[in-house]
DNA sequence: TATACTTACTTACATAAAGTAACTAACATT
DNA sequence: AATGTTAGTTACTTTATGTAAGTAAGTATA
């Protein structure tokens, strides 16, 4: 079953989306370029998901990935152009949450 | 590994979003109440996981279901207000995608 | 020199979520 | 009685995620 009388580009950017972590990883981002373990203790994701994320993000080009041969060597995540563009939509998910999620307590 | 330094209800409100088809689902109610079938047909979803969606997002005060005494039984989804206050953050990807996501072909 | 330490991963294995297809309940129609 | 319809559920398979231990490359420490 899959006829999906739905937008190509609109299911894409959805389905990246609701890829687990990857809209947690976008918004880490947007407050700066951070390193691979900065991410995993900020969102509190497994290495091996996040290893997974930073790589599928990095193919969608959302997000690059750079080497800076320091000692020992370190790696930075940041975010694209297509990346940063991302935040009107996390920043409207946000005031969404504020408006309307109920934190149970 | 759980020490997350992000707000709460942002979270929650990301893994309400990030539940695979729960976007699709409320965009498809964004058009006016369906039944079950219809929903089924439009974005291709089985109709196990979305009898699973429907239930987790009638839950989150999301979808409103209702029972209409016809003959066969209909029974309606639509959104609550809490749903339908999520079409700002659904237009923000909709219009983000139709920006940045190419489909190859 | 050998041992330990760090970062950024990867691997192996266990559990949870999603997909598929067949089946069921509650009617109504033929 | 047999068939059809809608709105699901069940049993089973495949895929995704979580957990913990391991690895590679290089530096610092004993």
């Amino acid at each position: 079953m899959k006829q999906p009388t739905i937008c190509p580009k609109f299911e894409k950017a959805i389905s990246l989306l609701s890829q687990r972590w990857s809209a947690l990883v976008i918004y880490q981002l947007l407050s700066g370029s951070q390193r691979f373990s900065e991410i995993q203790s900020a969102i509190g994701i497994s290495g091996k998901v996040l290893s997974d994320r930073l790589k599928d993000l990095e193919h969608q080009g959302v997000v690059k990935r750079e080497v800076i041969p320091e000692t020992p060597v370190i790696i930075e995540y940041s975010l694209t152009e297509k990346g940063r563009s991302l935040e009107s939509v996390l920043r409207e998910i946000e005031s969404w949450s504020q408006l309307w999620v109920k934190t149970e307590a």
